[in-house]
DNA sequence: GTAGGGTTAG
């Protein structure tokens, strides 16, 4: 038998224990078993203060179950308990069950703490209704609230206030009800202000000067004060402000500091965001890790690699002893730095030193094997993944799209719906990207459909993402008409419609396009100018192109890059002026590479230059020895000169020296359906009637003046089909097919992978005149238009 | 038992 005192004792000495447990501390767990294995033991019936302490610490210590049968073990749970649960519901995110704790509690058993609770879970999950519904409710019944009260519902009220009315409602609330000094309370409260602000709905500068009438009138202001004052300027784009309030401080908080870091971060003012750290590091106002993600992220995005390495060396010498949230966040940041400027390998690095993960570190590391094309690595990684969010499924969509596997994006988008991830608006302009690259217009519109369905059409990623899509698979006025609708553009957007018009020979108009945008007051950048330098090479403008090649550096101060003079070979080739092309590369500021000599030998091979096109695959094959292009060009430049003994020795020494070609496929749309002919060297079994029919439409052409059947191999193809492959190629196949299935004066458009051929060109010129329609031709990224016999290449093909 | 600020990935 035990006197009572000595129970009291007792039981104080558990509950001391159970306070010094705390979620951060990871033995707090198993101190909380002991204790209660004690209190069992000692014969101590589990109630009051101990059991309500111990199911506090398990739901904490991440033991939602166990502190759930205890409290169902209690024969009546106090208030206290059930406050304890309502909150262990809300973080897990189980509102309902929380609601349901709380219903059936009675009225007479509440008070302030168990409303509280309640109201918090509500604005915690963004339910801004519910919260002020409540704290309604709580009034109606006659409960007091106090500082945590309002706390709460000003919190909740950030989420739905819109208008200034709202706001000053809520301030005069608080007023009334007498509590106003409590800083967190005038915190809140001058957040409502601020993030009401930030609103797009409301005037900004009004409910600024509220904010900062509030702020004048605080009796006392702590460091958070500060920080959300000086973030509000930050948000509605008042960084002077925003400085003012900062250089005012007489204490120096981090926090404010890393506020204003962060303001200069997001308005892309690299250097006062470095400049600003420089004076954090000499006044001595202590750093922290959110100093540090800020700082490297500003290196990252503002061209300062240097200097976020010697950051980097800085932690590694003056963080002895950083936590682990520390070495997340700001490893993750640097990973960033790593892969932005191409040191994907220094990334992985550090990913792989870094003690604790999160999906962010995965998600970052994917990107920098994405954005360098390590696609093997990429998808790999992906599949190691231990967990996966949106963004990671968005960031392999689009990569595997940008990197050419669009089937495998598409795939992957299907995969991630029936994961059941809601695509977002970047995950449907990955989806469009594949689309572009497979070519698969039906596809992209049902992907549009559902764009629009969901209402992501007005988004700039997916508005970018359909013209090029629209371009790429032929239909040009598609393109437009998203351009022309899209509710904001950006340069992305006018670079995308001029390519779109450049792409389908219509070069003047992709020109005055280009005029009008420089009209707008829109600076071209160097991508602009590849697209320009490509519609002009496209649609024979040699002069205008060769004006706007001069105008980047006089007029914009862009020194032209390898891609730029790859565009000027082209031009000039195209046009037939190979002495101006050769001037080219012996006026270029640097060594000819790769590309220089591949653009210069398919210019060679559309018109039959032997010599210059042999001089430059002997470069490319020292250069890139097995690179399957350089042979494949090679021997369409002798097949287009009717040289096939040479065509035979280039392929012959292609096999000869190992190199792989890349499988080659064609396909149509036709009634809606996507037909594949030739995938992986396999054929259709459609492909010998169309056949048949491509001998008729020969017989034919052979009248008009066409000399058909040209005697080589189709490339894609091995011996065992070759009866049928003798005398075409897929272009031609895929064309035939269209004209044989398709009703008269409906368009034929093919969306071939490769490179048209000559003759391939030739053969379907002719096609479109015996069969009296428009075929619509895929040549790699752009199109040819034919009609009756003419294309819209005209005489630069 | 309950509240308030600054932070990284496309």
């Amino acid at each position: 038998m035990r006197n009572v005192l000595d129970v009291r004792v007792l039981a104080n000495r558990y509950v001391a224990q159970l306070n010094l447990c705390c979620p951060q501390n990871p033995s707090s767990y198993s101190l909380a078993r002991t204790v209660h294995a004690h209190v069992i033991a000692s014969g101590f019936k589990l109630r009051g203060h101990i059991v309500n302490r111990l199911i506090d610490v398990y739901w904490k210590s991440s033991d939602f179950v166990y502190a759930r049968q205890l409290f169902d073990e209690i024969p009546q749970p106090d208030v206290i308990a059930r406050t304890t649960l309502i909150t262990a519901y809300s973080a897990l995110g189980n509102l309902k069950m929380a609601r349901e704790i709380f219903n059936e509690t009675p009225l007479d058993m509440r008070d302030t703490v168990f409303y509280n609770a309640m109201i918090t879970g509500y604005s915690h999950m963004n339910d801004g209704h519910s919260a002020i519904e409540l704290f309604r409710a709580m009034r109606w019944a006659n409960f007091q609230p106090d500082d945590f009260t309002f706390a709460s519902v000003l919190s909740a009220s950030t989420l739905i206030f819109d208008d200034e009315r709202q706001c000053g409602q809520m301030h005069g609330a608080v007023v009334k009800s007498g509590i106003g000094l409590f800083p967190a309370v005038l915190n809140s409260l001058l957040s409502v202000y601020v993030k009401c602000a930030s609103s797009p709905l409301v005037s900004s500068s009004s409910l600024m000067a509220s904010a900062r009438k509030l702020f004048d009138e605080m009796p006392k202001r702590n460091e958070f004060i500060w920080t959300t004052l000086i973030t509000g300027y930050v948000r509605n784009d008042d960084l002077a402000a925003a400085r003012e309030i900062l250089d005012t401080m007489t204490e120096q908080p981090g926090i404010a500091w890393n506020a204003m870091i962060s303001g200069y971060l997001h308005h892309g003012l690299f250097e006062d965001a470095l400049t600003l750290f420089r004076k954090m590091r000499l006044l001595g106002v202590q750093l922290d890790e959110s100093t540090y993600t800020s700082v490297i992220s500003a290196c990252a995005d503002g061209g300062f690699f240097l200097l976020g390495k010697q950051v980097h060396a800085y932690i590694l010498k003056n963080e002895l002893n950083p936590d682990r949230n520390f070495l997340l966040s700001v490893g993750n940041t640097l990973i960033t730095l790593y892969w932005k400027y191409g040191k994907v390998d220094g990334a992985r690095k550090i990913f792989y030193e870094m003690p604790v993960k999160d999906v962010i570190s995965w998600n970052t590391l994917l990107s920098g094997y994405v954005n360098a094309g390590r696609m093997e690595e990429a998808k790999s990684f992906f599949a190691q993944m231990p967990e996966k969010n949106l963004l990671t499924w968005t960031v392999m969509i689009s990569g595997l799209a940008q990197n050419g596997f669009g089937e495998q994006a598409l795939k992957l988008f299907n995969q991630m719906r029936l994961d059941g991830y809601e695509p977002n608006d970047y995950a449907f302009a990955g989806a469009i990207t594949a689309c572009s690259v497979l070519g698969a217009l039906e596809n992209g519109r049902q992907l549009h459909a559902q764009i629009v369905h969901l209402g992501h059409d007005s988004t700039l990623s997916v508005g970018n993402a359909m013209i090029t899509m629209y371009a790429r698979c032929g239909v040009v006025e598609a393109a437009r008409t998203v351009f022309l609708t899209m509710p904001f553009v950006d340069p992305v957007s006018w670079n995308a419609m001029i390519a779109a018009l450049g792409q389908h020979g219509h070069g003047i108009k992709a020109i005055e396009l280009y005029e009008q945008m420089l009209k707008e007051g829109i600076l071209p950048d160097r991508r602009t100018f590849l697209t320009v330098l490509s519609a002009c090479s496209h649609a024979g403008l040699v002069e205008e192109g060769n004006r706007y090649f001069n105008s980047m550096l006089e007029n914009y101060g862009i020194a032209p890059g390898e891609d730029h003079y790859t565009r000027m070979i082209d031009l000039f080739c195209r046009a037939g002026k190979f002495s101006d092309a050769k001037n080219v590369i012996d006026s270029m500021p640097f060594e000819a590479r790769a590309p220089i000599w591949e653009a210069l030998l398919a210019g060679c091979r559309t018109h039959g230059n032997m010599d210059l096109g042999i001089e430059a695959a002997e470069k490319l094959f020292k250069l890139i020895p097995q690179h399957d292009g350089t042979y494949v060009l090679l021997s369409n430049m002798y097949a287009s000169l009717g040289r096939w003994n040479d065509v035979a020795r280039t392929r012959k020494l292609m096999r000869d020296r190992g190199v792989k070609k890349e499988p080659a496929c064609s396909w149509t749309e036709v009634e809606n359906k996507v037909h594949v002919f030739l995938v992986d060297d396999t054929v259709h079994p459609e492909v010998l009637s169309i056949y048949n029919y491509l001998e008729k439409l020969n017989l034919e052409m052979k009248k008009l003046g066409y000399i058909p059947d040209t005697k080589y191999v189709l490339h894609d193809m091995e011996s065992e089909h070759k009866e049928y492959a003798l005398s075409t190629h897929s272009e031609k196949l895929a064309v035939a097919f269209g004209l044989m299935k398709l009703p008269q004066g409906a368009t034929v458009r093919v969306f071939k992978n490769l490179r048209i051929c000559g003759d391939c060109h030739n053969a379907i010129k002719f096609m479109s005149k015996v069969a009296g329609r428009e075929i619509v031709v895929r040549d790699g990224k752009r199109f040819h238009h034919f009609k009756y016999g003419e294309c819209s290449c005209g005489n630069y093909w």
